[in-house]
DNA sequence: CCAAATAGTTAGCCGAAGCTAACTATCGGT
DNA sequence: ACCGATAGTTAGCTTCGGCTAACTATTTGG
């Protein structure tokens, strides 16, 4: 039982860094039509050597492919990832703004929250969010 | 910037682990007088090895003091990071149930959302439970 | 009171996510 | 066309939080 618990735990952290960075480059597409790993140097605030590591890792787990010297891409189970962690994200930080949290603090809050969001928890926000406060 | 925030979760990440084991730790004290390395085995479903290991980490922050085959006894910096850490969990927890999310799920994700909650956002849901929903 | 069960320790391993340093490749500007 | 700047790669190191295996110490029950 605990054992159970703590497994998700740990894999739940694992999974964390994966999200963020499909998440990135999903955005890095769009917004500028490609993802070169100096946009998430610049993002993270990681070396450069360490997103390689780490997008080396995206790629073995197939959520990207990489060719030298050319931009990231997402692969399908890519982009699913990173559609679901963003409609996660967007919103708990709605969420939280209608709270009354601060913009910047639920800009920074959702980033770490939106990670230990079951099912059940995410759709009561999304609940909220839509049709008010609970009764 | 983006370094700061960057360290930030980094930082954070490393202190989870620390919070959850000085909490459970002061959990055990009050229930049973005493915290052995076994109540966190069973706690955590890891190894004895793993406790060993985390604990002596605690220990070497300050959190924590042990002796060969004695229990592990809480510094005042482990008290009151256990208190900070307890508060937070009882509160996350109370506002995903008043929200109207199932006890089960509440306990899960309060668990993983309690270490990413700033001081605003914290009394933003502390608010919730004394005074209600916000208009 | 002594053997077996339980609890604690130590050593050595792994993978994830960071880092620095040194190298190579590509691109832009004169 | 080249050279310097920017970008990408590779190697090797660190810490954290896991693990197993082998050992030692303590407690307990027959």
């Amino acid at each position: 039982m605990t054992t159970a618990r703590h497994r998700r735990i740990r894999h739940d952290h694992a999974s964390e860094v994966a999200e963020d960075y499909v998440e990135a480059i999903a955005e890095a597409i769009e917004r500028s039509g490609a993802c070169r790993a100096m946009d998430l140097v610049n993002l993270f605030g990681v070396t450069h050597a360490t997103v390689n590591n780490t997008v080396a890792r995206l790629q073995r787990d197939g959520f990207v492919t990489t060719k030298p010297y050319q931009p990231i891409e997402l692969t399908t189970a890519g982009r699913r990832l990173a559609t679901k962690a963003r409609q996660r994200h967007e919103v708990v930080e709605a969420f939280l703004k209608k709270l009354g949290v601060s913009d910047r603090a639920a800009a920074i809050d959702s980033e770490g929250i939106e990670h230990h969001v079951s099912k059940e928890t995410l759709a009561a926000m999304k609940q909220v969010l839509e049709k008010g406060w609970p009764t």
